[in-house]
DNA sequence: TAGTGATACCTAGCACTGTAATGTATCATG
DNA sequence: CATGATACATTACAGTGCTAGGTATCACTA
């Protein structure tokens, strides 16, 4: 289980990162984050559909409802420009902060 | 500058990865924390010390009042068993999001 | 037919957290 | 005696995830 700050924190770099691969969708996402991460990122839709929306508000991603393989509709989101620059930004912040947990945490042999 | 949300995720590991050096205090664990960081992490006092105290509540961390060299009264922290223990969970959960940011953000040259 | 589970979207109340501002006090410096 | 650094603390505010609930469609099946 991921704590809810580090939920907060790492959200919107995680959304970003999955849209540049191609436009998804709130459900897909979901189901793409849990995947890549092994199962250990385990997505509310109550928590990632407001923040969609903010990031839509905010510009940096696109909406556009279509429908799907299975004849439901479903709200499609795709990066802006403003986005695709947002990830390197965010992507500069997190390591940031990896680089000061890691050189703290010293030096650790390959973990179980 | 540092997102207020990856702020929140990264104050109590990095607390708990100050500590572990050895016993400290508020005002100088947010200096330890700005030059490690390279200037990168600059906390405000008003956010690390409910942080502290919260921590404290929590039994992860111990204080005690002692007077500095410069004869001021200092609160220092050290870290319980159970905050050692904790170091680890934290890093765990720090390293889960890590590695599913850094494989969806690609393979990376040397980054400036 | 009715019920279930997956898909797919949305919102509201609650508790928690950083920010900004403010306060207190001591000490060294000029 | 005014300033800035040291060193602690609290408060109002806005933003955020969590929990729980809602709506609707579709495939499957009892």
């Amino acid at each position: 289980m991921i704590t809810k700050e580090l939920t907060a924190a790492s959200t919107k770099p995680l959304v970003l990162a999955v849209l540049s691969k191609g436009e998804s969708y709130g459900y897909a996402i979901i189901q793409h984050v849990r995947e890549q991460s092994g199962g250990n990122l385990e997505w509310s839709e109550g928590m990632l559909y407001p923040v969609l929306h903010r990031m839509e508000e905010e510009k940096l991603i696109l909406a556009s409802w279509k429908v799907g393989d299975n004849g439901r509709k479903r709200k499609y989101y795709r990066l802006s420009a403003s986005g695709t620059r947002a990830i390197d930004r965010e992507r500069q912040q997190w390591l940031a902060v990896h680089d000061t947990l890691t050189s703290l945490w010293g030096p650790k042999p390959c973990s179980t």
